[in-house]
Parts: C-alpha cells; structure tokens; sequence
DNA sequence: ATGAAAGCGCTAACAC
DNA sequence: GTGTTAGCGCTTTCAT
C-alpha cells in the first residue's frame, strides 16, 4: 500500500494537519515553523510518497481535469485540436484526459460516463460523425456539466467551436466551377452530419451560379478514410458519366483516390481535378500536390478549452451560476483554400 | 453537488448499503428483493446518478486505469501503438487514459506524477526520445509499480517492447550496399537512443560488408519531424561529396526531405535513392513512392498491455508478488523492408 | 433480506 | 504554531 500522509504524520511525528498544509504548500498561511515544513518534506520524499488526487478530489469536489473525447487520433486535424486544448488547459492548471471513441457511438457513451464518474470538470468532445449522441451531448449541458463540442455542424443549442465545412465546400466547389467544371462530384461517408455539410455548400454554389444539382454526382461511401479513398475511385470510374473534378472529405480519401485513379490511367488534373480537406502535412509532396481547404484545428481546441476553463471556474461559485440562463457560444471558422496542382481549368471531353 | 448513493437510499427508503449493492449489480449475493432492485434501479435513473469513480478507487484501492505516456500523438506509429493498448485493456476491463508529454522530459515527468497521483493500476511509456527519464522509470519499476516501455531502445533492466530499429537500420543499409550504393547517408535527429540505435546498425552493417563508415556520412538534426526533413535535405545538398543513397529516420522526415531535394533539381531515385521509416499510409502515394521499414506497432501495444493488465492483476494477491523476482521481459520486434520505388542502383556520378 | 458502522486518504473548520 | 475532528462518496464486514 502507498504512503499516505498519516505515514509522514507518524513518522515525522506531526498531525495529519500539518502534513497536509505543507504537502499543500500552505505551510505560511498555517504559520507552521520552517522547521516542521523542511522536515516533513524531507520525510514526505524519503518514503517516496505520491498523493492521492482520487482522495483530494473527493473532498474537495473537483478535479481540476479536463475530459476530451476524440473520434480517432490519427487523424491530424483531430490531433491538432487536442493539442490545442491541451495548451490552454494547462496553462490554466488543468490536466486533459484524452479518450478515443474509434467513431462508434456506444463506446463514446462509455467515454462520457466513465469521464463524468472520475468527476471531470468538463468535457470536450468530437462527436462521432453521426450525430447520434448529440440529444445526450446537449442533456449533459443543459443540466450544467462544462461541455463544448467540436466539429459538429448543425448543432444548436450546445457551445460548439468548429470549422465551418459548409463553407469551406462552397469555396471548393465556387472553385472548380470558376474554372469551367460542369460535372462535379462529391464523395464523403454516408450518414455523416459533415457530409450532409459539406453537400449543402456544394449545392449552394451550384445553385448560385444556376448550375444543376445532379443526385447521382453525390457519392455516398460506405467506408471512410483510405478505404473510402479506394471506394470513392472505383465508383468514379464506374459511372457512365465521366465527372470532371471531385471533392473528397478529406486529404486523405483524396490522396488514395487519387492514386487509384492515377493507376488507373487517369491523369490529374488533367483528366480530373480533385479537392481535399483538411490540409495535411504530406498532402503537398503527392504525386500531384493536393488543392485542399484549411482550418484552424489548433485554435478550434483552444478556444474550446477556453470555454471549458471557464465554465469550470465559474462552476466553483455556485450561487452565481445558479440562474444563469445559457446562452451557448458557437464559433465556426470559415476554411481557407490552400491552391495546389490538383486542379485545372476543364478541358473538354 | 451531484446525486450520491445517499441520496437513493434516502429516496427509495432503504440503506446505503442496499443501494451500493444494487448499483454493483449484487443484489443476488446480497439476497436482495427482485422489488428493491428494480426500485433502486429506476430511482438511480431517474436521479441521473453518476457513480463516483474517485470515492470507489480510493475504497477499493485500485482503478482499473491504465496510464499511457506519449510523445506525441501526431506519429502514425504512436497512434497505432496507443491503438493497440486500447484494444487489450477494453478487453480485460481497464480504462486508458493517455498523456502526451510532447517530447519534454519535464512533460513526461509531470505526466508520471500525475498519472501516480491518480492511482493508476499500470504504466505504458513512450519516453522522450533523448532517454533523459529512464532512469526514473526503472526506479519505478523496481518499486513495483507495473510499468512497461515501448520504443526505448538499448533500454534493459526494465519491461521494453518496441521494433528493433538497429536491425531495421541494418537491413536498410544492407539493401542500399546490395544496389552498389557506397556513399550512403543516415539522417537522424540528434541526441536521441533510437539515432544511435538505427547508427549501429548502419555501421554494422557497412563493417559486414567491409566498407568504410566516414563520420561525415552520419547526419545530426537539430530539428525533428517535417522541419528535420528540410534541415535534412539543406545540409545534404551542400555536402561536396554527393551521398548517392540516405536513410532517414522516418517517412514524414523522408518525404519532407525528398520534397526538397526534388525541388532543387536532384531526380529520385536516379540521382539519390532514399529510405525511410515507419510505413505511414501516404508514403506509398508520394511523388516517388517511398521504399521504407514497417514494424507491427499496433502488436507492440497489444503487447505491452498485456503485460501491464497482467502484472496490475497480479498484484491484487499482496502475498504472492512479494517476493518474486521480476524478470523483465523484452520483445523487439524486427521490422520489414516496403520496397517501392525510392531506391535504385547506385549509377556512376 | 436489509441495515449500521467503520474506514479508504485527504482537507478544512475550529480548537488550543 | 500545531492538533482534533468531521466528513467527502463509497465499499465491506458484521449484525440483525
């Protein structure tokens, strides 16, 4: 069994008390001689003791911890929204506890209840794609608890901070049709709350510019991420109507959608333009160097740290939260086009 | 303040201990009333009681937590690593909670703490590659806190699963002197185990095949990752004497470096052939597809796992522990060689 | 079948 | 300057 302060108490043959002021650093405020506080620190190392948080923050009813769940954190816009929610965090005394719900809604539902029973002060969570623990996500809040989701397009009444994907799939598709594509397509999972995003700004700028919205140029996939990328070619090369430029949901579908096309016999952008999202590191060194939309991840996971923070703070003084309504901050980041060569003016065919 | 176990007895007018019962799903053993459970049940429910993790832990003294320690999560093989680790201990019970010491010594020993202070029953480490806390480590070890490393390369005396990054350097350098390549670069970052690690193996294997070894032909980063490519690639171009082959220390580094190198005119393969390492998704789609080692990362964790959820359970049975004396176990697991299309014959320049 | 009571490691109000 | 004591939420032994 570990060392507890009564341990240090014992030996160094002080109470409880004045272990744990000095332990706390408090030792000045409980006007304890220099003496006593050497020396318990000196013992308190000697027997090798740790404190126990689980204890601390039963009594003290806080943890000063932060719960994140991400999706999968291999992906690098994830990861860079992790990394900036770790950054304020710990700039403000909190610790991140990270946990993968590997896109699928029950184990996300795991994550919150076993975050929520270590007592997290708030939690910060993407949700899995589907949307399906929104109703949950936006209960949890609206009893209180310090949540704020990121990328969650279409989501109200809940904090959200996310990349406005809607947006930044209009300016994609604005693009290629400044540059004379007619027949665009759009490839993203089926049954994700971003693909529908991401449709609609596909739309949008098809109808602005009074173009037809053909359904059968919306590609639904059943896989995501590389495989996707696979999916998405061999359904591209399928269709009896030859698409001249694609966006895909991300840099990576692209990338290996690309690359079957490409071995396919398909030149890019010539025969075919592509777009991605996401921007990742390697998106510029492909083959054919990616055109891709960007988007603040490191400033989405601060700032949605920063709410957290806050809210977490605040919570400390109960009776001024109390009758507070809510009003929940949503911040979505309009993507910026990073031009690469992937695409071309269309050429006729 | 959030609902308590009191809170249901006192609502559902049975005692504390009756609800506890209930809520651990022992009301059988208890020989509870199917009536009372289901009431405690319902009331729970309706109450939104959240068990306090904290308040059971520090009972039960344990958590059936599993700490993880990463450098950072941005690496493909970290990632998978922490993949593989996940998937063990969900399987036999234990959460994970990951902390990303982002390289930094001071980082990962405040992860340590903190992770010790939370009473975790296990500890998976990636140690920050300059090999600064291992000693503090093995001292844990030796406590019998159960903790294993991964990617710790020379590292004894303590639990150690990684891929044999020497033997990869090995092979890679054997492949390169079997194309007839003599002037082969190693580029790695500075100051860190697994740069000296994947040197001996280079050197090896020059010295098997009675070559030379000039010092000049090992390159020290100050830089790592995508940056370290670029520093890479400048003080390659400037060398007089033009390596024909180079080995980099991963594919991020690789690409980047390849990138560059292509920029300034050099062909790919035909003027320089490169390897690299880690196998990431994109490496094979690159401009040049990079020839690269693969290791089983996703088993390293599995692995690691194993042996922590099998110590952390062992050590329940105070007795029996005691007194044996820990062998530690080592896996290293030897990586493959991807050949693609980044090498060729050394060609007379 | 259910409850009372002790105690896990720690903090904080209050004594002395 | 330092110690006593109550209790945080929970589990567990022992009574009833």
């Amino acid at each position: 069994m570990a060392v507890t302060i009564q341990d240090i108490a014992n030996n160094a043959r002080v109470s409880l008390t004045t272990v744990s002021a000095v332990i706390n650093g408090r030792s000045r405020e409980y006007r304890l001689s220099k003496d006593t506080n050497e020396r318990v620190l000196k013992i308190a190392e000697k027997l090798g003791y740790v404190p126990n948080l689980n204890a601390r923050s039963i009594r003290q009813n806080k943890t000063l911890t932060i719960g994140v769940i991400v999706t999968s954190i291999q992906k690098r816009s994830l990861a860079h929204i992790v990394k900036g929610i770790e950054s304020i965090s710990e700039q403000n005394g909190y610790k991140v506890i990270i946990s993968l719900s590997s896109n699928d809604a029950e184990r996300e539902r795991v994550c919150i209840n076993d975050l929520l029973s270590r007592r997290v002060d708030g939690l910060i969570v993407i949700p899995v794609p589907s949307g399906e623990t929104i109703p949950e996500l936006k209960q949890l809040y609206s009893r209180g608890t310090p949540v704020v989701l990121c990328e969650a397009p279409f989501v109200r009444d809940i904090d959200v901070i996310d990349s406005n994907v809607e947006e930044g799939s209009y300016q994609a598709t604005q693009y290629l049709i400044k540059l004379g594509h007619r027949k665009i397509g759009i490839c993203s999972p089926k049954n994700w709350l971003s693909t529908r995003a991401k449709y609609q700004g596909y739309r949008r700028a098809l109808e602005d510019y009074s173009l037809s919205v053909p359904e059968k140029f919306h590609i639904h996939l059943e896989e995501t991420g590389l495989v996707g990328g696979e999916e998405a070619a061999r359904i591209i090369l399928k269709m009896d109507e030859r698409l001249t430029a694609v966006i895909f949901h991300n840099d990576s579908m692209a990338s290996t959608a690309m690359d079957v096309l490409w071995k396919s016999g398909l030149r890019i952008p010539e025969d075919i333009s592509i777009i991605g999202f996401d921007n990742i590191p390697l998106s510029g060194m492909l083959r054919v160097p990616l055109t891709t939309l960007k988007a603040p991840f490191f400033e989405i996971g601060e700032r949605a740290a920063s709410i957290v923070v806050e809210k977490a703070g605040r919570a400390k003084r109960p009776k001024i939260t109390e009758s507070i309504t809510q009003i929940p901050h949503t911040v979505r980041f309009a993507p910026t086009l990073v031009v690469r060569e992937s695409c071309c003016p269309r050429h006729d065919n």
